[in-house]
DNA sequence: CGTTAACCGAGACGGTACGTCCCGTCTTTTC
DNA sequence: GAAAAGACGGGACGTACCGTCTCGGTTAACG
C-alpha cells in the first residue's frame, strides 16, 4: 500500500501523519475524519499525504500494522481452551477501545475500496496465521478434534466475535465469549483430560 | 426510520427512489451512490428524499426490507442438518449478486451511521429469529445438542459465512458451507440416529 | 459573460460578489485577489460564483459596467478642444484611482483570457461610442479637420494615455494630457475662429 | 533583472530555460507557461530557474531583449514619412507573430509585477530612443513640425499601435497604420517638397 | 593536485488556490 | 400542500504550482 521506502521521505511527516490520522479518528469518528484534517493536524501538505498513500484508509492501514506488530501474539500457556479464552478475550475487549473504532471504519472502508481490503487482509491474515501456528502445537499435544482444519476452526472462532461486534444483533456482555467457546467446545477440542 | 405513512405521499416518487437506488448501486456501488443521482435517476426532486428518509442506507434499507419480505424463509424439510445446508447456501449465494453488494455497503454504513445500524438490526432480527424458530423444532425432534442456546448457534453459523464475506482473508468455493457444517456438527446437533 | 438572467437567482448574492471582487482588488490588487477570498467576504459559496460567471475578470467586468452606466458621458460644451480636454483629463485622473488598478488587472486579464477580452471589448466601445457621437456633433460645427474618421480621432486621443498608462514608459505629470492634445490640434481640428 | 554574471554559471542551462520558455509560450500561452513545466522541458532544476530570475516574466525579458538586440532598429532613407511607414508596419507585423503573444503577456505580467513593469520599461525603451534619434535626424532635415517633442511623437505613434492591439476594440487590417500615419502627418511633420 | 564550495538535477516539502462534487436547506413554481 | 426543480452556503475532494528545502553528484577555482 506504501510506495516502496524512498530515501528522500521525511520520517517526521510519515509519523505526525498517522499520529493525526489516529487522533482524528479517536475525536470525531472514521467516517468524519477528512484528509484536509489529517493534514491540517499533522502540519502537512496534503500533497504529501497523496503521494505516500491512495486515501485516509490507506494511512490508518499503515498506523494499524505498527501497533500490531508491537503487540503480543498468541498466549501459549499449554491449555489450548484458556488460551483461546485469553486470546478472543483480548480480542473483544480491544474491540471496544478507540482502536476498535479505528478498526471498525477500516473493515467498512474495505466493503468498497479494494486497497483497504488489501490492508485489513494482510492484518489479518498475520492473526489468522498466529491462531493457526497455536491449533498446530494444540494438535501435537492431541487437543484438537481429529481432520478438524485449523485456518477453518479460527473461522468458527473468530466469525461469532465479528459478527456481533459488526452486526451488532444484541447486545455483548463479559460472558460472551465464554458461552461461545463453551458451545464450539465439541467442535474444536478433545475432551480435556481429567485432572 | 420512515415517518408515519403519510395520506398525501406521492407512492411512485417513493417507489422510484428506491428503484434507482438499487440501480445505482448495482451500476456504480454503494459508496459511489449519492442522494442527487438518485433524485435525478428517480425524476424526483431531492428534497422529496430527504423528507421521508435520513440517508441513502435508509432508501436502500427500506428496499431491502421489501426485498427480504417478498423471498422464501427458512426451510423445513424435518432434516435440520440439511436446512441448514440449504439455507446458508441460499445465503451465501445471494451475497454474490447485486443484493449483496448493496448489503455489503450497507453494513459497512452501519458501522458509521446509527439509523442504518439500526435497520440493519432490523432485517437481521427477523431472520434471525427464522433460524430460532427452526432451531426450536428441531429441538422438539431431539436434533439438537443439549443446552444449546439457538440464538448462539445461528451465530456460530452465520459467523463465519460474515466473516469471510466481510474479511475475505481468503477465496470462498462452493464447499465452504459444508466444511463450516461439517465442523460445526459436534458442537451444535445430535447424531443422526442411523437409518 | 453572464448566463441570461434567471428567476430563481439571488439578487443579494450576486451584488455581494460583486462588491467583494471590488474590496479585495482594492486591498491586495488584482493578481492576489482569488474566487475563494471573494466567496468567503462576499459571505457566499464558491459555486454560485461559478455558476454565473467564469473567472474573477467576469465577475469584474460586470461592476465596472455598472460602474461605467452610472458616470457621466462626454462633455459637450460646444467647444471641442475644451470637452477633450475635459474628458481625457477624467480619464488620466480615473486611471490614477482604485478604480484604475482594477481597470488595469482587466486590461492583463484580457491579454490571456478571450472572455475577459470581450468584456473589456463592450466596456471601451461604449465610451468610444461616446466620443465619435461627440465629435461627429464637432464636425456639424467645422471644428474637425475635413476627412478625419472620428473612430480613428479618438484612438489618436486614448492610445498615447493608455500607452503611457499602461507601458509606464516615463513618469506622466498633469500637463501630459495639454500637451498630447496640443500636439494633436492639427491632426485633429481646423483652427479656432480668433474670438 | 539577471544578477552579475557568474563565473560558475552554466550557461548551457541559462540558454535552454529562455528557450523552453519561448516554446512553452508559443505552446501554451503565456498564462499557463509555469516555471515547472519550463524546469522540465529545459531539463533543470526549478532552483536553478529561481536561483537567476525571479518570475518567468523575467526570464522571458531577457529573452526578448536578446531578440530585440538581434534585430534591425530604425530604417533610415531620409524619408521620414517612409521610415515611420516601414518601422511601425514591421512592429506590427511582429505584433502577431509568437513573439507578440510573448509580448502581451508581459505586458499583462507588467501591470501586477513591478520587475516585469520595469523589464518591459528598459526595453521600450532602447526603441522609443531609437525612433526619437531618427526623429532628430528627421528635424535637422526641417522635416519635422516645429516645436515638436520627438519622445510625445514616438508616443503619438505608439499609442494607437499598442491601442488597437492590447484592446482589440477592432480588426486591424493592413492599412491601419497608412491610416494613422496620413491622420497623424499635420502634427507631425512639415509638408513634404513638391519634387 | 587534492580540497572545497558553489552550482546543478531532482524532487519532497508546507502551502494556497483551483475548479468540481455533494451535502442538506431553502425558495420558487406547478399541479 | 406535496412535489419538481434547482439555487444556495458550505466543506472536502484530488490536482497543480508555488517558492523553499534537502540530497548526492559534478565541476571549477584555490590552496
Amino acid at each position: 500500500m506504501t510506495p516502496p521506502a524512498h530515501a528522500r521521505r521525511n520520517e517526521k511527516s510519515r509519523e505526525a501523519i498517522i499520529a493525526a490520522a489516529f487522533e482524528l479518528c479517536a475525536e470525531r469518528g472514521f467516517a468524519a475524519t477528512t484528509i484536509e484534517a489529517i493534514a491540517a493536524r499533522a502540519g502537512v501538505g496534503k500533497q504529501t499525504i497523496y503521494r505516500w498513500w491512495g486515501s485516509k484508509a490507506e494511512v490508518l492501514i499503515e498506523g494499524v500494522r505498527i501497533h500490531r506488530d508491537a503487540s503480543a501474539g498468541f498466549p501459549d500457556t499449554g491449555d489450548i481452551r484458556a488460551d483461546m479464552a485469553t486470546q478472543t478475550g483480548n480480542v473483544m475487549r480491544l474491540f471496544h477501545t478507540e482502536f476498535g473504532a479505528i478498526w471498525r471504519g477500516l473493515i467498512a472502508a474495505a466493503q468498497t475500496e479494494e486497497a483497504a481490503a488489501e490492508g485489513v487482509r494482510r492484518i489479518l491474515r498475520v492473526s489468522i496465521d498466529e491462531g493457526v501456528a497455536r491449533l498446530e502445537r494444540a494438535r501435537e499435544l492431541g487437543q484438537l478434534r481429529a481432520g478438524l482444519d485449523p485456518e477453518l476452526a479460527i473461522e468458527l472462532l473468530y466469525g461469532p466475535i465479528y459478527h456481533t461486534w459488526l452486526l451488532r444483533t444484541r447486545p455483548v456482555d463479559e460472558h460472551y465469549m465464554t458461552e461461545v467457546l463453551a458451545a464450539l467446545g465439541p467442535a474444536l477440542f478433545t475432551e480435556p483430560t481429567a485432572g
